[in-house]
DNA sequence: GTTTGACCTTGTCGTAGCGTCAACGTTTCT
DNA sequence: AGAAACGTTGACGCTACGACAAGGTCAAAC
């Protein structure tokens, strides 16, 4: 009695071959009797059924509750499922709205630079610190950036009130200064004279809070990080301002 | 100079370190140094490197992308990715939100069975035919949810308004004579006279517009499908009607 | 000195829903 | 009769890892 074979019921349904074969292997659609060439041969119910598949799958129902659904025809069940699935969508959208969101306020920048896609505040103040062509403001700037994606919501307020005072246009002044000459200790020997001098000056350029934080935190591992990222003279300067802003405090 | 091991650059970043090496595996993250016992040893830009990865991760890139955003650093490449998901994001929030409008109205649909999920307005015919527990009305009604999801949209316009005539009340209440003597034939034999009888009355009642509809298409599949479904006195009936109404059209 | 527990290593399988060969038999059209 | 267009089963590929397995390494506890 059957009338189709399997590229028809396929076309009917408008999906491909491969995809009822893939319904058969996974029990959602039962396998139909075959004509002696070994063919599959479908009939109107199976038409039917492959058409309430594809409804229920392209209401976005995976094929496991497609099968679950059918198998256990209750009102019920299917009730339970597609409001699980449609708060599941209801999910989506907010994930994909505050995406969307990101991605607006990181399009509205002029400068997509590395450092993108931090915070939008951490985002102004990197802006800012960017040293004039710097070497060592870019690791300055690596080190923060590092730190608010590691940060949680409330660490990132602490860093940027930390930060803050050093944004303040005669802070700015003084710290692309002491940028420069971090800069041109780049080759020199950890013993050179400017070292100490240097980190005297640091150490005097501090405000109070990032003093303390910096003592704070001097076991942790942002010196090993200085010391991975600079050369061995600007480490020495930084060795030296924590060792006497540590002395300081005692 | 090293720093850290996987696991530690990995709490870092704030994902698995099987993730890590996976990033490894895909050339998002190089290498890092060995130590001689063969763990793999990271400094501060490998942890700045994965943090970059992991921030163009969350905004829903694919490592692939990441990777060729990664691999020529030019700011174009990346408004293009970004623009490009953007777009993406934006399509996906239209489909989901199609998808909720469409789980709204099935939800709010009272019964929610096997014919259910086809387009409201079908859904809306398919209750109204439900002849009064008739078995052949059942047949009718898998027809139409088939046809119902394989036309297309002016397709199904076309469906209804043939179909729509047949739901006036009084046409209704025929229609539910006919089904029931449809069901009193079913087990009879394709010669019994009360065949001829129905398949007259049932030519009479058919309105001219699905008549014609009949006709064009009575070398398409239906007939097949009716003969598949119903029994033998049953299908008589409709090669009956079949052939009356294509006899008279001449 | 050894045992425990927390690390690290490479490698493989599994996931969802099919697409895409491969290697082969059948039907149908020309 | 040959080619095109069907059908069959089987296996690999895709994403972004998670979850094992079967070990080696290292620090501290006994």
């Amino acid at each position: 009695m059957g009338t189709m074979r399997i590229g028809e019921l396929a076309a009917l349904a408008g999906i491909s071959t491969r995809a009822v074969r893939h319904y058969h292997h996974l029990g959602l659609l039962p396998e139909p009797v075959r004509l002696t060439n070994g063919y599959r041969d479908y009939g109107l119910r199976d038409a039917v059924a492959l058409a309430r598949i594809r409804r229920l799958a392209e209401l976005g129902l995976s094929l496991d509750e497609i099968r679950d659904v059918l198998a256990d025809d209750r009102d019920k069940e299917l009730r339970e499922v597609l409001a699980e699935l449609d708060a599941d969508l209801a999910r989506q959208q907010v994930a994909i709205a505050e995406r969307r969101a990101r991605l607006a306020s990181l399009l509205a920048e002029p400068d997509l630079g590395p450092d993108s896609a931090v915070s939008p505040q951490m985002a102004a103040a990197l802006r800012d610190l960017t040293g004039g062509g710097s070497a060592f403001a870019a690791v300055d700037r690596k080190l923060l950036a590092l730190m608010d994606t590691v940060a949680g919501p409330e660490e990132k307020e602490q860093i940027l009130d930390l930060v803050r005072p050093l944004l303040e246009p005669d802070a700015l002044a003084r710290a692309h200064a002491l940028y420069a000459r971090l800069d041109e200790l780049a080759g020199a020997d950890p013993a050179d004279p400017r070292v100490a001098a240097l980190a005297a000056d640091l150490v005097a350029h501090l405000p109070p809070g990032m003093a303390a934080a910096m003592i704070d935190h001097a076991d942790a591992e942002w010196p090993a990080w200085i010391a991975d990222e600079a050369t061995p003279a600007q480490a020495e300067v930084f060795r030296l301002a924590v060792t006497t802003l540590t002395e300081r405090a005692r």
